[in-house]
DNA sequence: CGGGGAGCAAGA
DNA sequence: CTTGCTCCCCGC
């Protein structure tokens, strides 16, 4: 009899011990029973046999966890502080016998490149890794499409990772037009089907080239050669469940352990991966147009100014987009009598008034009730606060009954269909205005924006957060972007800090290299950072056990608390938060004292880009 | 993770 | 003393 040691799929559970009659090799997929039901496990190691009582693993699953995948899964499990099961689980592992196909010669796909590109793809291939530091409208693509057919080329594959909902129908058309049947386009959206039948054609070895967002990282793809992480910049690529990984750190590890180039690429790094990553750079777009800056003080508000702009350009017939970082009509409904604020029974924020569904909602639960005709409190009549997308539509179309504008935010762009129809009808003149949040800077190609109007950076500006300069900034740049690409285009931004956007309008680097000066000793890259966030229903509980861990980590000299107590939002679903934020000058430090003081109590937030 | 029992608070 | 709810432990 073998005995074997598993680790459950996806589950906060210690290795448990089964028997088998059979052989099984480490990191094959089996099904055993726990408490009377049946789950998914990886075999870890064979072991003696135990002194209690084993059960008979139930099935042997024609699937294996790849050695590079495991490699990673084992990091994960202990940078993250996750159990090894959950972090396999993030895995679809390999077929054990793939069906093999027969290789047609891989395709010859002219992709020319001017001068700058091509500068840029010779400092990429130098390198392991490297930042590919050029601005919207240079070309990366191409730049990629060029690594892609050096790398199928040398009989290796390809990630190509971007950010959630940034496949445009234009790359998946250009990624198809050049690399046929050879690419993969992988989204969690996908049909089940679709699903099944792109897994078949990745585990037979067809397909070559798989894009999508950050759980590509995670299909079974052998031979891989180069990972592009495209648009590196951007948050979504940090997840926010169990465990809480970086597919761009991710993919750095893979890279490293599979001998494979690594490319990140973006108009406006991260402070991070500028000052970690060798840097490639293309100063200059590819098509130079000029564009005009207005600066307007005020914080969110639709001024006069500004919808005389509108209208102005609308009846010279340009495009144009609003972006503002608020979702819903409005995010606050606030009574000037008595001053309260309707909140969330749930959660410590401000329910946003959502009038399409005649519905006040929390944006943290999801909580939604009707909305109030008058104060809770007092029964005067409440004010809604901060202007949303929503209301912003709302009032174009009041003001201007001809407008055809599209709300493009999470709220209305809710699939991958409804982007691609969203895109076809801007870029078929069918709309002429785009107002929407963030989604509106995730790299899809606009073509003939003459008008951009930039509201709410303030807001971005004043988050208690440490990236708050960066992210507002990479914001600014990335929406501004997006217009002028043909065209002479005006770019209206609404602040009250236009110093601080002016200064680095032709200079992000500027701003990168000065960042890194203030965040000096303070901050990532030159620290790290770990939040620990304690949860429960019961307050005291909750604070118990941070004070409880708090002062374990005292004791240890390497590791400093930059702050321990309530979270800046107190309560979500009914439960109160508190955190512990650590620092360190060096991460296995970090690492250690976490691993020291894990009483189970706490999440783990390692390297966190969400202080809320 | 997820089921079961401990432990505490509100109800009859 | 039941009922409800959360926490905590443990699984092979």
């Amino acid at each position: 009899m073998n005995y074997y040691e598993v680790s459950l799929l996806g589950k906060r559970a210690p290795l448990l011990t089964y028997r088998s009659v059979e052989k099984i090799e480490p990191f094959e997929v089996v099904k055993v029973s726990v408490q009377g039901k049946t789950r998914e496990a990886a075999v870890v190691a064979q072991v003696e046999k135990p002194a209690f009582e084993t059960l008979e693993i139930e099935e042997i699953l024609p699937f294996v966890y790849h050695g590079y995948q495991v490699e990673t899964a084992k990091f994960i499990s202990g940078y993250y502080s996750v159990t090894l099961g959950e972090a396999l689980a993030l895995f679809l592992p390999f077929a054990k016998e793939p069906h093999p196909i027969g290789t047609y010669e891989p395709k010859k796909v002219g992709i020319l490149l001017s001068k700058a590109q091509d500068e840029a793809l010779n400092g990429l291939l130098k390198e392991r890794s490297a930042l590919l530091f050029a601005p919207t409208g240079s070309g990366k693509t191409e730049i990629y499409m060029k690594l892609f057919e050096r790398t199928l080329e040398a009989g290796r594959r390809a990630i190509f990772l971007m950010p959630e909902i940034s496949l445009t129908p234009q790359m998946e058309k250009r990624l198809k037009l050049h690399f046929g049947e050879e690419v993969a386009i992988w989204h969690s959206r996908l049909t089940k089907k679709r699903k099944e039948e792109t897994l078949k054609r990745i585990r037979s070895g067809e397909v070559r080239i798989v894009a999508g967002p950050r759980s590509t990282l995670f299909l079974p793809l052998r031979d891989i050669g180069m990972i592009v992480v495209d648009e590196e910049h951007d948050d979504s690529y940090k997840a926010h469940g169990r465990p809480r990984y970086h597919a761009r750190d991710l993919a750095l590890y893979m890279g490293r352990l599979l001998d494979a180039g690594v490319v990140l690429g973006s108009a406006t790094p991260s402070v991070v991966s500028y000052a970690r990553q060798p840097v490639v750079r293309i100063k200059e777009p590819y098509i130079k147009t000029r564009k005009r800056y207005v600066f307007e003080k005020g914080g969110c508000d639709l001024g006069e100014e500004i919808l005389k702009e509108i209208k102005k350009h609308h009846e010279a017939g340009g495009q144009a987009l609003v972006f503002l970082p608020t979702r819903a009509n409005f995010k606050y409904l606030y009574c000037d009598n008595c001053g309260y604020t309707l909140k969330c029974p749930f959660c410590s924020v401000g329910m946003s008034l959502h009038r399409s569904r005649r519905a006040v909602r929390c944006h943290y639960c999801g909580y939604a009730e009707k909305i109030p005709d008058s104060c809770p409190k007092c029964g005067s009549i409440v004010r809604s606060e901060r202007i949303g997308t929503a209301e912003v539509v709302e009032r174009l179309s009041e003001r201007f009954g001809d407008i055809r504008i599209q709300q493009f935010d999470k709220d209305t762009i809710t699939t991958p269909g409804k982007l691609q129809k969203a895109l076809e009808r801007f870029a078929g003149r069918e709309t002429d205005i785009l107002v929407g949040t963030q989604m509106l800077a995730k790299g899809h190609d606009y073509p003939d924006i003459t008008l951009a109007v930039i509201l709410g950076l303030d807001y971005i500006l004043a988050m208690p957060d440490y990236r708050a300069r960066e992210r507002a900034l990479s914001l600014f740049v990335q929406i501004a972007g997006r217009a002028g690409r043909a065209k002479e285009a005006t770019v209206i931004v609404q602040t009250n800090q236009p110093e601080f956007f002016s200064e680095y309008i032709n200079d992000y680097e500027r701003f990168l290299k000065e960042e890194l000066l203030f965040r000096e000793g303070l901050y990532p890259p030159s620290v790290h950072l770990c939040r620990l966030l304690f949860a429960s229903k019961e307050e005291r509980r909750g604070e118990a056990a941070l004070k409880r861990v708090e002062e374990r980590i005292e004791s240890f000299k390497k590791v400093e608390i930059v702050g321990a107590g309530k979270a800046p939002i107190e309560m979500i679903a009914g439960k109160f938060r508190f955190n512990i934020l650590l620092r360190s000058q060096n991460r296995s430090d970090l690492l250690r004292v976490v691993k020291a003081v894990d009483d189970g109590s706490f999440e783990v937030d390692m390297d966190p880009v969400d202080f809320a």
